[in-house]
DNA sequence: CTAGGGGTAAAT
DNA sequence: ATTTACCCCTAG
């Protein structure tokens, strides 16, 4: 009865991720034929692969289509203050007797190991740190080519080079990363375990007694490209993301331009936040239209100072 | 063939 | 105990 077992590689992980990409969800079966995916799918079935992406849908979204059926709900978010105050999201009435709660869960996988009860969102870090990688350049990659690697392999904002320079440059005064000639690599990282032979990262320096408002989540960076999943699970979300995406990232843009006028790194980490979310629920929406009609319209235009 | 609802069992 | 991967089955 169950299956002995067979965990899915990166390689076949991307594979699939390649082949929605390329032929959208659900054709299982042409994805398998693609030959440039059956190299590494030979082993896989439609099935399998039907599984693996609900499978990874759930952790991304945390509400694929299965755990929400009818399934304890265990302990989620509850750290979600006021964040629709602005748009009425009502969670829309599909004249259902199940439940809509398709409201987009902030929860994201990362599991909030930190009592920081922030709003723990996508992190266009993972993006940067993945797409370094990746590249695998020696001497490191610079910006244009991060920039390309990004913009081609997910979706991207209009906005996107700039939030890319405001994040490149915050994770280089951290420390996360090192600039050398106009190349960016990875700094060795300092490790979260023990170990107190921390190199020399110049780790924060920046941030002198900055509100409460920016914590450092950032010490995630996990091995695996976690990235992957947020964005891979881009299923059809509701609509209203993209609302709300609009608007994020309008205000994220406002935010950087101002924390870049005053130099002030810390409120660039602020402004990334929000733009990171924004960058993520604007690339579900994005990523693949499927049943979604392109009636989004990304509105910039009511943009509020809030900070 | 695909979406999903249900399982079982191996890994972590 | 939770996740993850596989299987099975049924309705479109």
């Amino acid at each position: 009865m169950g299956a002995p077992k067979q965990k899915w590689t990166p390689d076949e992980e991307a594979a699939l991720k390649a082949g929605v990409r390329k032929h959208g969800p659900g054709k299982w079966r042409t994805i398998l034929k693609d030959p440039e995916f059956s190299g590494v799918l030979n082993a896989r079935s439609n099935v399998d692969l039907k599984d693996k992406w609900r499978n990874m849908s759930v952790m991304a979204n945390g509400w694929g289509s299965r755990e929400k059926a009818r399934l304890a709900l265990k302990r989620m978010n509850q750290a979600h203050k006021q964040e629709e105050s602005s748009l009425a999201l009502t969670t829309e009435a599909h004249s259902d007797e199940e439940i809509a709660e398709a409201r987009l869960a902030t929860t994201s996988s990362g599991t909030p190991q930190i009592g920081g009860s922030k709003r723990s969102i996508i992190r266009l870090d993972n993006l940067i740190m993945e797409a370094i990688s990746n590249l695998k350049e020696l001497g490191g990659s610079n910006k244009t080519t991060i920039a390309t690697y990004i913009e081609d392999q997910y979706w991207a904002p209009p906005n996107f080079k700039r939030l890319l320079s405001a994040k490149l440059k915050y994770l280089t005064a951290t420390g996360r990363l090192i600039k050398m000639k106009r190349k960016y690599r990875i700094a060795p990282m300092p490790v979260l375990s023990d170990r107190r032979r921390i190199p020399s990262v110049p780790l924060l320096e920046s941030r002198q007694r900055i509100s409460s408002r920016v914590d450092q989540d950032d010490i995630n960076m996990l091995t695996k490209a976690q990235v992957d999943l947020e964005l891979t699970k881009m299923s059809m979300i509701p609509q209203e993301a993209a609302a709300a995406a609009a608007q994020a990232v309008a205000e994220a843009e406002v935010a950087i331009a101002e924390a870049e006028d005053a130099s002030r790194v810390a409120d660039v980490a602020e402004a990334e936040a929000e733009a990171a979310q924004a960058f993520a629920e604007a690339a579900m929406k994005a990523l693949r239209g499927r049943s979604t009609p392109r009636t989004m319209e990304l509105s910039r235009v009511e943009v509020q100072y809030a900070t």
